[in-house]
DNA sequence: GTCTATAGCAGGATAGAC
DNA sequence: GTCTATCCTGCTATAGAC
């Protein structure tokens, strides 16, 4: 019986969490109210209050228990890829963008996932902090670790952290700027867009890496 | 004597389109309140009412008379060198990168540029259409068609778009996600470090773009 | 024209009924 | 434990005093 009853708890905590997430990732934390979001998970008022405390500490649960979780799907093709004995730097790049644009995710969860995190980017917060140290820090240590692995030679980390930000920047954008993106190319999200974009970043950033072969 | 309360009446205006701006590019549209811009403009609070009709109109307007303005100062250097006979790929990606990272604003001014048209760009809305439509689409087609006049053979229309937004993301990037730059190279935006984005754009692009002639 | 004072409402949070 | 009813603060907008 009393078991009901905490399942029931949880299953609201979760649409809580849901619904907040979507509500926040549309529009950003301030312009969403407790009140829409408790009647979009369809609970009462103070439902939010009595399982997260407050407002703040939902949009951090958001963080901790949506956020976190999709980023760690989303780095698990890197992974697997790391565990292979060999690769190639071409395959680290693809898969990066493949994961981000087209990856294990559904087009709505990506979407949400670069909102809110652009939402966040811009200036030093609880979350920033939070999604910096445990993220993104260690997921950009990997790509690193992983080129300096497999390109023919020793290349300078400096320069591979700026390559590693520019790449970030695009599937950030490409995920985020849609409006723009499709304003300015006429093409909707379709698997084949998806993948021709996949196909630019790949390239675009390969030459970048490769770049200095020459010099 | 009443020239003299027009001049006063202009320079609040003015003071509120500047503070309106600071706070709304720091926080965001919601979380900012007409009280907190009318004290920091050293305004009454019914003056935005007042100058303005409405706190949306204001934001609005903070788009059309200082954004706007900006992004006219942004574009100047690409529109003089368009106007030479000649000019290679790689000043008008340079030229591109510098307008944005190190051009003719403040840092200050560049980080707020950014800061808005972020906000702005995850979904359709008024102050969207209006930077889209004046600003951002004019801008991409200028830089089109510069490359197409001075690159060494015709290239694909629709894979210059591609590169135009590969650029604009990280220009944006570089200046609006600074805590995550600073975090990942430890390095604070300094003339140095700027100059050295700039060139890391350019050779980035300029590979991305020459990319195809062996093919 | 300028600004004070206030209307009218929506916000987050909570006390206390069930 | 759950949820209603309410508190109080802070919001935008405006009427009307000067």
């Amino acid at each position: 019986m009393s078991q009901d009853h905490t399942r029931q708890a949880d299953l609201t905590r979760e649409r809580l969490l849901d619904e907040a997430e979507r509500l926040f990732a549309e529009r950003g934390y301030d312009a969403v109210s407790l009140r829409e979001i408790t009647s979009a998970a369809d609970a009462h008022l103070a439902a939010v209050n009595y399982h997260f405390g407050s407002k703040e500490n939902l949009y951090l649960e958001v963080f901790r228990q949506r956020w976190m979780e999709r980023a760690r799907k989303i780095q698990a093709p890197l992974q697997e890829l790391e565990k292979r004995e060999h690769y190639t730097p071409e395959e680290v790049v693809r898969t990066l963008a493949k994961a981000f644009l087209s990856g294990p995710l559904s087009d709505e969860d990506r979407v949400r996932h670069s909102q809110l995190i652009s939402r966040e980017m811009g200036q030093q917060s609880k979350v920033f902090n939070l999604i910096s140290q445990e993220t993104m820090a260690p997921f950009m240590e990997m790509a690193i670790r992983m080129w300096q692995r497999c390109l023919p030679q020793e290349t300078d980390p400096e320069r591979l952290k700026l390559i590693v930000l520019s790449i970030f920047s695009q599937v950030l954008y490409f995920n985020f700027a849609r409006p723009v993106v499709t304003l300015t190319t006429g093409r909707e999200y379709d698997q084949e867009f998806v993948d021709q974009l996949v196909e630019h970043i790949t390239q675009f950033a390969l030459r970048g890496l490769n770049g200095d072969k020459g010099k």
